[in-house]
DNA sequence: TTGAAAGCGCTAACAG
DNA sequence: CTGTTAGCGCTTTCAA
């Protein structure tokens, strides 16, 4: 079945194409009789003017971009959007914002879609499975699409605007065993996130500078997501011993901590005076969760504010510009999960 | 300074337009000398192909639709996403998040983007300032764009997925006054909001059904942004004597709640003990707020999912559908920050 | 392996 | 007021 055109319409109406054209364009030029009869046809028809089409002509109007998050759901990726957005805004863009759902094939999609549509440039939180396919991101720079990236991604010479995890979780660490604890495990996020990679990375790494030492096991992936991070958490606890009970736990994000804390609930053990917990991100509701979150806080909005920045400082240069790769630094924000089991090194 | 298109990279070239389009399409039929001359022009001149053109040829390969909100970081609003993109990707859709952020003008701008840029049909909640401004949503009837609003927009018909807050809020007030509650007020949401009317109206409309008295200075319009309500709230009791003070108050919504709350615990007054709140939406987070909340619960999932349905059903369609008005109903959630003062009629 | 030419569906002059 | 015509910037045959 193929499209209505504006050439069926007109048909159809016993005028030209280009009287039917005014009518969509509402000149005044066309007798009121007439843009009826074609209004009449036009519905009849149920005609959708193909964008495309009309847009050809006229010069680029519009100036948008588009940000490619992982899960819209996480507030973490909210804030980076707002941040975005308040930039974007302020510089005249429209922002277009998507979810790949950690789905590849979806971030995939979207980045196509972006340039054929003609958004102007795109932000984009890679999903890295695996190994990491990146041919998409090769044609849109084949194609001089302007594109920022939230991580680091192998491979590929682009611009990224990303935050220092790995020493954001040294200093939360350091704080840890500062207040005395010494068995300190991680439960992880999911291991295709670069953000967990780098958080297993900088947590171990805390250990190399201090007098405890690292084990393997101190490592627990439980992933990020609220029902499967509950469980795990609670078979964590089932399977080891009252006396191999970590004193302090540190999260891969807020969301997690906040399973944790459940499920810690559930188990009848008191944070902070049994466990203490450690987030990441410092999500707005961090504050508010049961007992007020300690937790590294990324700054999120800037992270979307910079990126945003570099984006369109690049959309609207004729030439090409310079890869830029910024890296922001994150804050510790002591709040009541967390005990202080002796006060000599503090 | 004019764009760059193919015809100057090409005879920059030296080669014809349509090798450079090989190029750009990865075609296999340029030797790999050609090519290379043509990728480093394309680069050199920063040529970034025109997507309109590119798609102009092809039919619709692409199946997406669009989503205004009116502000991104309202959890309502994202649960709403959440439910749109369900829907919508299960259907094979994609779908383009966008915020108005209560400006009229750039929902205007967003829904011309979304036609001109072929995304197949739009969610819009709309913007309703004054005399509702809604000529662009004429312009899309006219060319037939498939849209659904999610708020009822007086002078166009159109499809709409809503909730009940009039039968909402009503539920609420009839809970509190059962609860022995006599003093109640409505700290009420933005006037351009429908939302905000419609509860109004359903807070009005309990007390027609009851032995208590609606007067007019029951309604306190404190806005919903965390800072204004803040300090409005604080502003309100100043203002009255204790003995004036409410025993309950029923917010706009949970947003609203959370500032409220925030600013009767700066002023020493407990919830519920001394006064019980109520809040609406039934965000994620209300039940983890420092009191969980007590709340009116949107169906907010199923809002975005009827929507996404509905729309998508008139994109597939190829004649006029019958415009369709589904109005969704609320429930009412009891949790920790209303009171009950006696136990006669509970 | 490349170039020439014919559109894609619409808009925008310009005649009439 | 309306029809005709020439593109918009690309892709896609089809010859060469």
């Amino acid at each position: 079945m193929k499209r209505i055109t504006i050439n069926d319409v007109a048909k159809q109406a016993g005028v030209s194409k280009g009287t039917v054209s005014a009518v969509i364009n509402r000149k005044n030029t066309v007798k009121n009789e007439t843009r009826n009869a074609v209004l009449a046809v036009m519905k009849e028809l149920n005609f959708r003017p193909k964008g495309m089409a009309r847009n050809l002509k006229q010069m680029d109007i519009d100036k948008s971009i588009g940000l490619i998050v992982k899960d819209l759901s996480y507030p973490f990726y909210t804030a980076v959007a707002m941040g975005v957005k308040e930039y974007a805004n302020q510089k005249g863009y429209l922002v277009f914002i998507t979810s790949s759902e950690n789905l590849h094939e979806r971030e995939v999609k979207f980045s196509q879609l972006f340039s054929s549509k003609d958004i102007k440039g795109a932000i984009i939180a890679p999903i890295l499975e695996g190994t990491a396919e990146i041919e998409h991101l090769f044609k849109l720079k084949m194609i001089n699409y302007p594109f920022i990236l939230l991580e680091d991604v192998k491979g590929i010479q682009a611009n990224v605007v990303s935050i220092d995890n790995i020493k954001a979780m040294k200093l939360a660490v350091k704080y840890l065993i500062d207040s005395g604890h010494s068995h300190i495990v991680h439960f992880a996020g999911p291991e295709s996130s670069s953000h967990a990679q780098e958080r297993i990375e900088g947590f171990r790494s805390a250990f190399s500078e201090c007098h405890l030492i690292f084990k393997q096991e101190m490592i627990v992936p439980i992933g990020s997501y609220h029902e499967i991070a509950y469980q795990k958490t609670i078979e964590y606890f089932k399977k080891h011993k009252r006396e191999e009970y970590p004193t302090a736990i540190v999260c891969f994000n807020d969301q997690q901590a906040l399973a944790v804390m459940d499920a810690l609930n559930e188990l009848k053990l008191r944070v902070p005076n049994d466990i203490s917990i450690v987030g990441n991100d410092d999500i707005y509701f961090a504050r508010m969760f049961p007992v007020p979150l300690t937790t590294i806080q990324a700054p999120m909005k800037e992270l979307g504010m910079r990126a945003a920045e570099i984006l369109i400082r690049n959309i609207e240069s004729p030439v090409q510009l310079p890869i830029e790769n910024v890296v922001l630094e994150a804050n510790f924000i002591v709040r009541q999960s967390t005990n202080i089991l002796n006060n000599t090194d503090v």
